[in-house]
DNA sequence: TCTGGGGTCCTAGGACCC
DNA sequence: TCTGGGGTCCTAGGACCC
């Protein structure tokens, strides 16, 4: 059976999740703002329309988002990670074959399915997504996972697609693949793309049909895979089943410059204790820490940034063992007379918490630790996260990451669902 | 004078993704 | 004044072992 691919994703995320809960924002253009509120991170179509770039630092557009009135919202992942669920349960009612591959985008296997017509079926889940989620979605569809990636790409943006493309009724997909620049491959990052330019290769076409050999030689393994990809040569199988996590990691920006240990103790406290949060819910222990801390690189103030790695003695998942081990490795890297701008924490060597060894004179008593992390989660899950936290994440909070414009957790709290005025 | 070969593990860094 | 966060995979090189 030869593979068939399809690609659902999401269009504008995270501005058609705002939408949804407030209707206001139709037909308006529309920005949500990354922490902090530095970068655009999501934009409607008329945002888009307006010029505004992917990352864009906020200030840097203010006065045009004032000329157009553009709403402009703070990001609020909580709804986001909430709706992508929404989104993923519907599309499994049409294929269980699924890969959820980011929050707002999915690879469904259809190759059970070519018996259909594939345009239709990708009209239905599109029409369906919308109905049950009021998520607008656009299908692509190929045999391998990159052309589906350039199929999604081309029902996008062309309107009179109605969201739906399928590249096996493409007539002349060699003219299609050479109207696509190289560097909106799926795969082709900056890099590649300033070195596949120089070398005459503009557009997906001719990297298509790049000889093996030089591809192989500067593009590695990776590369190779995504050009057979393009070729049609489906590599990239179908993930259903999730590998386990290889790092976990929880970094901010402060709200404003940390300049003290005590701050910065903190935030890395809580940092951490959000990290073990997330080790927990994935059942996971670790083994090695590494804190790292760094000024503003875009500020003309003396810049230091340090890291260190630190291997705990026995794997583990309370909170307060992996506190007091990240307040060692702060002590060790932080040096005072810095602006300091961020910080944070990854756990790698991740285990099954089932399998931890246990040192013979480890001096925890683990059972009683397991209880009270329990607990702990549970009142966090239940009554908002930060409900119950060390004391060593701090009261006052200086650092802080600042939402000014976030809207509220309609789906996840139950205060803040929206009111229906009769 | 002549200085093997192959394997594993770990780490750091680069490239990419959303 | 104001510039995000969280991941993956691959590769090269060094340490170490037999």
């Amino acid at each position: 059976m030869s593979p068939v691919f399809a690609l659902v994703d999401c269009n504008n995320f995270y501005a058609s999740c705002e939408r949804v809960f407030n209707p206001k924002l139709e037909h308006k253009p529309v920005v949500v703002l990354s922490n902090n509120d530095g970068c655009v991170v999501a934009r409607s179509n008329e945002a888009k329309a307006l010029g505004i770039r992917m990352g864009v630092p906020e200030f840097q557009i203010r006065p045009l988002l004032k000329a157009h009135d553009v709403q402009v919202l703070s990001s609020n992942y909580a709804l986001y990670g909430d709706m992508s669920q929404r989104v993923m349960e519907t599309l499994e009612q049409f294929c269980p074959d699924l890969e959820p591959y980011s929050i707002d985008e999915a690879f469904l296997s259809l190759s059970g399915f070519t018996s259909r017509n594939l345009m239709e079926y990708g009209h239905t889940i599109r029409a369906t997504v919308k109905r049950w989620t009021g998520i607008p979605v656009s299908v692509g569809i190929a045999e391998t996972k990159v052309l589906a990636k350039i199929a999604n790409r081309v029902a996008k943006r062309t309107p009179d697609m109605g969201g739906v493309f399928d590249l096996f009724a493409c007539p002349d997909r060699d003219d299609l693949l050479g109207r696509i620049a190289v560097e909106d491959v799926w795969g082709i990052g900056p890099n590649h793309a300033r070195f596949l330019i120089q070398h005459g290769i503009t557009t997906a076409l001719q990297l298509c049909q790049a000889g093996d050999q030089f591809i192989r030689m500067h593009m590695g393994i990776v590369g190779l895979r995504l050009v057979m990809e393009l070729r049609g040569v489906s590599c990239l199988d179908l993930e259903q089943c999730p590998a386990p996590k290889q790092s976990i990691t929880c970094s901010r920006a402060f709200g404003n410059s940390v300049t003290t240990l005590t701050d910065m103790d903190e935030a890395v406290s809580s940092y951490t204790a959000r990290a073990a949060e997330k080790l927990r819910a994935e059942e996971l222990a670790v083994t090695t820490m590494t804190v790292f801390l760094t000024t503003n690189e875009f500020k003309d103030t003396p810049q230091y940034s340090n890291a260190v790695t630190l291997k705990l003695p026995v794997a583990t998942d309370s909170t307060h063992e992996l506190i007091r081990a990240a307040l060692q490795g702060i002590r060790q890297i932080y040096r005072d007379g810095y602006l300091y701008k961020k910080a944070g924490v990854m756990f790698t060597g991740l285990i099954p918490a089932s399998q931890v060894q246990v040192d013979l004179f480890d001096d925890q008593n683990r059972a009683r630790s397991k209880k009270l992390m329990t607990a702990l989660d549970a009142v966090n899950t239940r009554f908002g996260s930060g409900t119950l936290q060390y004391a060593s994440s701090g009261m006052a909070k200086t650092w802080r990451t600042q939402f000014h414009r976030r809207s509220p957790a309609y789906t996840t709290d139950w205060d803040a669902l929206p009111v229906a005025r009769a």
